[in-house]
DNA sequence: CGAGATGTCAAACAGGCGTTTGAAATATAG
DNA sequence: CTATATTTCAAACGCCTGTTTGACATCTCG
């Protein structure tokens, strides 16, 4: 049985709302690529809203279904790298074309649509608590919250930036290639850094404790 | 005498470009706000990629003038902790409002218009090249471009990502609030994560040279 | 003053967008 | 097979872009 225009719909939209995003992608251009025309939108989806949160709605099950890492009997700074490298190449996807699902991702960070919320909390908020676990174990037992979340955040934003900042690097440095193997090179740098900045922490209280004391007297 | 219209433009399109982004600022609203019509825009500057041009160049004239950070006479350390403070108050623009090249600087950069490349070697270069000898000074006097470069790379992808990724982090965690002092705060954390990896690199080396004979053996 | 250059404006234009329509084609039942 | 429901399609609609037009106002200077 050939696929219905339904799905061949979803399938096309994954790609151009992936390529393009939400705003930027047009009915056109995915009607186009599944072979039909712009009423078939209407008629299966009723809008573009509603058929872009159909589209995602099928991009998270598909997601659940791909292959997951597992990490759990490795050391602590093994699962760091093991996220960055896994982080690097399929969400920020550098070498290889990543999932629609993670560019559709990146497109929701920086033009968020009212889908993002569904985002955040079925893909985005796991893997942010699988980084969490891990950065959790590596800082002090007695780590805040606050400090917990800056060096989560401090691993995603040397990842992400690879992605966001390509154009701007690509004109500072001309002859940069991101090969799998660079890649691979940038993973251990970013775990690096980040290791070295959580191992830094309690050497860090005692000289924001001697500041303080100088503060107070 | 009052202003004329053509600043007025300018003034006004430079708000709306730094909001919006080019491809989503609309004449109108650069008009209405400039209290004119959209006639106006085609008189003066041609169409509206000349005009966008016209603007930033503008902006780029406006920011020759402004402070500018010296960070000469401290010790490196310090020059790292400022230019962070400055990058994350300043550029990304947490608290209070950041000037309009440095908006239109972070709209270029998810949005590329083909005012990047002007944007880049008038604005990004020097900035970066600023970074770039604070890092070479804090990194061994071998390290190669590459370290160099990734490590600056690390920095600005720590203070960008608390522009690009606030949707998410908003929902991640509702209770964060962007206050001048939290800025402090994560910019005195960025810095330490990044002295921390600088610091790191000969220990890195070491363990590498290590491994790598193991592979060989 | 008053003619010519300069600047402003409302209105219309062309093109792309998402959406709707009504008829034609196809599949599904009775 | 016939009748009914489902799916497809070309065409048109309304809306919002950026752009252009031609009339009108304002300023400049002999």
């Amino acid at each position: 049985m050939r696929k219905t225009t339904r799905t061949r719909l979803i399938e096309a939209a994954l790609e151009v709302f992936g390529e393009r995003g939400y705003h930027h992608a047009t009915i056109q251009q995915i009607v186009r690529r599944a072979g039909t025309n712009v009423a078939a939108i209407n008629y299966h989806f009723g809008d573009k809203a509603q058929f872009y949160g159909e589209v995602v709605a099928h991009a998270l099950n598909l997601d659940r279904d791909a292959e997951r890492i597992d990490l759990d009997d490795e050391p602590p700074e093994e699962q760091l790298r093991t996220f960055v490298s896994w982080f690097l190449h399929h969400v920020v996807g550098m070498h290889r074309p990543s999932s629609s699902l993670e560019k559709i991702h990146i497109q929701e960070m920086v033009n968020p649509s009212p889908i993002l919320d569904t985002l955040v909390e079925t893909f985005i908020r796991p893997n942010h608590m699988k980084l969490r676990a891990i950065v959790a174990g590596l800082l002090p037992d007695d780590a805040t919250e606050r400090e917990i979340r800056h060096h989560c955040f401090s691993v995603i934003g040397q990842c992400l930036h690879y992605k966001f900042a390509r154009p701007v690097m690509d004109r500072l440095y001309a002859d940069i290639e991101f090969t799998e193997d660079y890649v691979d090179a940038l993973a251990e740098h970013i775990a690096n850094v980040s290791l070295a900045g959580m191992r830094a922490v309690p050497h860090q209280r005692l000289v924001e404790a001697r500041s303080g004391k100088a503060h107070q007297s």
